[in-house]
DNA sequence: ATATATCAACCTGTATGACAGATTTAACAA
DNA sequence: TTGTTAAATCTGTCATACAGGTTGATATAT
């Protein structure tokens, strides 16, 4: 089993196993693996195997019983919130996520464009400023990053974009992991552009240019997308398969 | 710490720390103690440790940074399900719901023309068969329309897009709400044109004419949107109060 | 005085070996 | 054939060691 970077090899084994699950390998009530047959499957020590296994107990999916092995379980009605099973540093999760996230800012944008009131308008230049503040003085960016993105989900007045936003919550950008290849000049760069395309964003909404908007928002997503999947990339040409 | 009957004590520890998380204990952003202390405040061993912290970061409660430490999440915002205050009877709600469902699906159109498999291709097409079999039959097609859609958030092969709509899917246009005002000649002018959309959808996605699949679900919901918002217009008109 | 580099301390991630306790399977006796 | 016991196999826990990453203090350069 391949290391993927910026991911631990518990996160790689426990969502390999998740995957085999949900694609039918082990059936509600087989019995898994033992913990010694699943070190050599995926040529990691026991202590990976356990904490992946302890993951996937945590989220319900299987029932380990001493002695006996760990058993698939049958799956509760998922009846519950949606996007329950994410972990936030998987970057596939976050790619995924990202995707579905793209989709609906887009749209945002565009009817925030065609939308947006005097006050909101406001509250969107402000937003910009406190991403730029805190780009400028070194601070996380993540909270205000978020912020202004919701502003821009309210300015749609039409308040199921926000709740979609909130539902997702902010957890959605961990700044490190797509700052994390570069020396500390590049991650300025990287900052300075991510703030060039907020900019363009709020500036085609003040514009009232519907489609500006969407383009730039779909730019700075897509974007976000192609730093993800470069990580992935960058691990493959290391010669390491994604298997 | 004690050990309870029935419980291992990684079970017990991840509790503990849960609920030490949720009490506040720890602050979203906080970190935790770290593994050595956790030991000893526990009195168990670091594996005991690790694997309660794997199965808190697999539920998104926290994140671990080598080096660095373990700091608690902040929380995705987990007031329940959410578009619950919508009233299905009102057209105002279903317009908002339409207008993030059309953000979605219109990406998703274009993310199956891309992504989808030979058997997905199956899928669809059977999915197809079947809106146009209940139709003729007069039947009802809200089922058989939804799985439809369903069947291309499949195959955006982006199980997130699956799981929106189903959060989404029992909250699915009322039939009734649009055919209410008509003639039946007038509906069945409707389910064909209705149908005619759903046509042109999955022959973009077959084609993996990405931009075409986006316009043409763009086209369907916008479609659907305009009828809704007609039926306001409508009523309008007629001088009903519309709350 | 300020900025930068270095290093030690501390942290999480992984591997390995050992032992405890529970379950399952095989062997043996009645 | 059935019941009992022992052996094999399994998960749960502990301890130790090393690797790699982060942080803060200290030394050095400007």
């Amino acid at each position: 089993m391949q290391k993927i970077a910026g991911q631990t090899m518990v996160q790689t084994v426990q969502e390999a196993l998740r995957r085999q699950i949900q694609d039918g390998q082990y059936e509600p009530g087989a019995r898994l693996p033992s913990e010694a047959q699943l070190t050599q499957d995926f040529d990691v020590s026991r202590t990976v195997i356990r904490e992946a296994i302890a993951a996937l107990r945590a989220d319900g999916l299987v029932e380990a019983r001493q002695g006996a092995g760990v058993f698939v379980q049958v799956p509760a009605e998922t009846t519950g919130l949606p996007f329950q099973n994410l972990d936030f540093q998987l970057i596939s999760s976050m790619v995924e996520l990202l995707e579905l996230r793209t989709a609906v800012e887009t749209e945002a944008a565009a009817l925030a464009a065609q939308r947006r009131s005097p006050a909101q308008e406001e509250v969107l230049i402000a937003a910009l400023g406190a991403v730029q503040q805190a780009a400028e003085s070194g601070a996380p960016t993540m909270e205000a990053d978020f912020a202004l993105h919701l502003a821009i989900a309210n300015a749609t007045n039409n308040p199921r974009f926000a709740e979609f936003l909130t539902m997702i919550g902010p957890n959605v950008i961990p700044r490190r992991a797509l700052a994390d290849s570069s020396a500390e000049s590049v991650s300025q760069d990287y900052i300075l552009g991510i703030q060039a395309e907020h900019e363009a964003i709020v500036s085609a909404i003040l514009d009232r240019d519907e489609d500006a908007a969407r383009e730039a928002m779909r730019t700075h997503l897509k974007g976000s997308q192609k730093r993800y999947r470069s990580l992935l990339r960058d691990a493959a040409r290391k010669g390491m398969p994604l298997s």
